[in-house]
DNA sequence: ATGTATCTTGAGTGATCACTCAAGTAAAGC
DNA sequence: GCTTTACTTGAGTGATCACTCAAGATACAT
């Protein structure tokens, strides 16, 4: 055996994560990381292999955390649609600590080239996962008798998806939280009024 | 008087909007704009003063040609609510022409820091503008009876720009032209449903 | 204590970045 | 045709980019 690593590689990735999802790919230097992650770059090649790899298992962890964080709220309670409509609620008044009110997925997705074979497709397989968590929830909640039986599940999955991504956005332009509460709640009302009396 | 430019500065605009648009800011390097415009940097500088003054001025050229078209769907017909759902529409099947199916000013909102004073600004006053120009709209639409008294007009407008934001943002998540036109015909119609009978 | 396996260091790599400027070139006025 | 004035050129600027690697440091096994 030989010596270990002087730093736990999950708490760095978890400060790698927050400092790309701040400043976006190509906006942040090694020397950033160097100094966020107080690490050299001989280390940080050593552990992650390059740049774009360590941006890719911090997107990895973002979408796994953002996963769980979607699931917590959807099974909080016995209703899907209600569940859906409160992940949205959550999202629209996004505390200041983190790192950016908009989505990594997206900003991702957005300075990313479309023939991108790594990180491009890495976004756009996570954001499939995501739309197909969404459209799992509304094909329970019309098995449930929630949602009537002419809705389409997928196609409910992609609208909300769009919302999200639209809130999310819409988060970073503005300043006024109460803009941005108002708006998740508009969408999360109807979502709500989608359901069967 | 002496000789005049050899290109002209609009053309000039419309190629750096069209480069720009599709790789972003921070992607685009002088030696890709050199090539695009077929000028050189001496020229590049000469007419523009730096890369973020040009970033600049396609912004704004893109804002306005945006502008412009939003009002000439509006104002197609006698319902401003239908002329909101037609413009929604005509995002969702926008053709492979355009260098990127995202809309520009949310690209370069999400590429720059919470604090330039720049490009973040302008691109912040830009989207203001543009939700400006949809709250008149339903507003009018409220005038004209079109919409109930109890809408908010600003709220709604919010709403249309975070949608169009995500319409736009998802329409870069899939190849598939036909989700996309299903999402703006979901979102048009959801429009034209708070119409008053 | 010593050896060893592994991690960390940081000066240094060539490439590329946005940008400059002195020299060259071309159009308009005479 | 010549001068003037403005535009264009492209090699070159220093800075910064992502990245490397030989040397040094450190925790483990013996």
């Amino acid at each position: 055996m030989a010596r270990q690593a002087r730093h736990d590689r999950q708490e760095v990735l978890g400060k790698a994560l927050e400092l790309f999802w701040s400043k976006g790919y190509h906006a942040t230097s090694l020397k950033d990381l160097e100094l966020a992650l107080d690490m050299r770059p001989g280390s940080i090649y050593a552990a992650f292999g390059s740049k774009e790899a360590l941006y890719s298992e911090t997107l990895a962890l973002y979408a796994e955390t953002s996963r769980l964080q979607f699931l917590e709220t959807l099974e909080a309670g016995p209703r899907r649609l209600q569940g859906l409509a409160n992940h949205v609620r959550k999202l629209g008044c996004a505390s200041d600590t983190v790192p950016s009110r908009a989505c990594m997925l997206v900003k991702t997705l957005l300075e990313t080239p479309d023939d991108d074979p790594g990180l491009r497709v890495q976004t756009e397989n996570l954001m499939r996962g995501m739309e197909t968590m969404f459209a799992h929830a509304f094909r329970e909640a019309q098995e449930r008798g929630e949602l009537g039986p002419e809705a389409d599940p997928q196609r409910c999955a992609s609208r909300l998806q769009a919302e999200i991504f639209g809130l999310r956005a819409y988060a970073q332009r503005t300043d006024s939280r109460e803009k941005v509460a108002q708006l998740a709640e508009d969408i999360a009302r109807e979502l709500e009024g989608r359901a069967l009396a």
